[in-house]
DNA sequence: CGGGGAAGTTGCGCCAGCGCAACGCTGTCG
DNA sequence: CGACAGCGTTGCGCTGGCGCAACTTCCCCG
């Protein structure tokens, strides 16, 4: 990738947002590039955290290992996203691992110099309080969820909230552009692959949801789930 | 409150931290002060984020309502905590009420000065990213505890990590400094006040915790918590 | 000092959903 | 093209801990 073609990029970075173009220009010059193919980890959790990066194509899928060997999925990210940026601001080792379930291409920065852009254009600073400040937000609310809602209200919870970040609207509802496991649905609301296996189930049923093995998962009556989200 | 006792707050705050004499005596003469008694709110969840907040004297629990209602504790803040910072940044409106569990005092600034001193001085936005990335790590761990984890061994974490962010050694264990029910124990932990109760029973029953009604609780044996909290 | 109310305790019964196990489907690799 | 591996489905039984309810204890306030 060019400079222009990196610049490109980074103008829809949430990170980057108010940057002026001879601004971005010198935040791409001073990144590496770094291919990553499906399947493949950015790095792992544990390591130490030298480098932030900005993932520019693809899809990650963010894992934690629980200390008794248990995975939870954090969350999934996809172009524009920021990825490490906290953990080298904090001077700690990175708390969960990054792994690729599309081809990716991604831009990066050392730690030294993570720090020193965002000191030298403090609204990337700003724009980084923001997004993390979201990842905060999306936390509280999957907490709040956990703690007091039912598994079917979780499961249709997480869905819209998925939806909402990374769906497309298709003919005969939304569709959410990656392929999803019913493990990792499983990872994400706190129960096992069981209770989402019979859920969907269920509700591919009624066809409010369907998506064959593999293929993408569509929302063909999100109206269905949104009331079975809020519902009492 | 005068200035030079402002920056003696300001000089413990991690949002400071690294900020010269001279720059911490400008933030603090651009600051309002405010008091709260205990039981009074900060500001409600869902008001305009007007402005942000850092705490210097006192305790406040961080409240969010559900939609249907119910309620989940977010976490204790104690002196040097910011408050509403992200929202502010954000231009959302506050995602939750911060009620004073003690008497409090707080430093206050507008919304357009926070973000005109975050760009004047980038240390602090730096460190503002840092203070949000330690809150999405402990969410986090919380939610990976919830997902994973049998509500005695959440618990126990709880305790623990309360006991590492505020905890006092005394004379017979650790003390957590301020008042927490077995309610907030409940929502903190997704569980319901019934089951806290039986819980911590048997642990004073055990000699592992111990502290009467109304007053601090202290653990006793920190090392039979860990035990709990980490036996798979 | 006595009455009211909030917080905590405890017993009991029930059920959501977990754990296990067996089976089915589908893509893929030799 | 056959067999394997990974993912998903489904049935079944069990149980952690929730929900309810009755009761106790402590604290505050008049």
């Amino acid at each position: 990738m060019d400079i222009p073609a990196r610049v490109t990029v980074l103008e829809r970075v949430p990170l980057f947002k108010g940057l002026r173009p001879d601004e971005l220009e010198a935040v791409a010059r001073e990144a590496h590039e770094r291919k990553l193919e499906k399947g493949e980890v950015l790095f792992r959790q544990g390591e130490d955290a030298a480098h932030s990066y900005v993932l520019g194509w693809g899809r990650l899928r963010l894992d934690q290992a629980t200390p008794d060997g248990q995975n939870v999925v954090l969350r999934f990210m996809g172009p524009g996203d920021m990825v490490g940026t906290v953990a080298v601001l904090r001077r700690i080792p990175f708390p969960a691992t990054p792994l690729a379930i599309e081809d990716c291409v991604i831009l990066a920065w050392s730690a030294g110099r993570t720090a020193e852009l965002m000191t030298r254009f403090p609204a990337i600073a700003l724009n980084a309080v923001a997004v993390v400040g979201g990842r905060v937000e999306e936390l509280q609310a999957r907490l709040s969820e956990i703690a007091t809602q039912r598994v079917e209200r979780r499961i249709a919870s997480t869905l819209l909230r998925m939806a909402r970040q990374s769906g497309r609207r298709i003919e005969g509802g939304v569709e959410i552009p990656f392929a999803i496991s019913r493990n990792d649905l499983a990872e994400m609301t706190a129960t096992t692959l069981h209770t989402v296996s019979r859920t969907l189930a269920a509700w591919e049923q009624e066809g409010i949801v369907s998506g064959k093995r593999g293929s993408y998962l569509t929302i063909a009556q999100p109206h269905r789930l949104v009331e079975i989200a809020e519902q009492a």
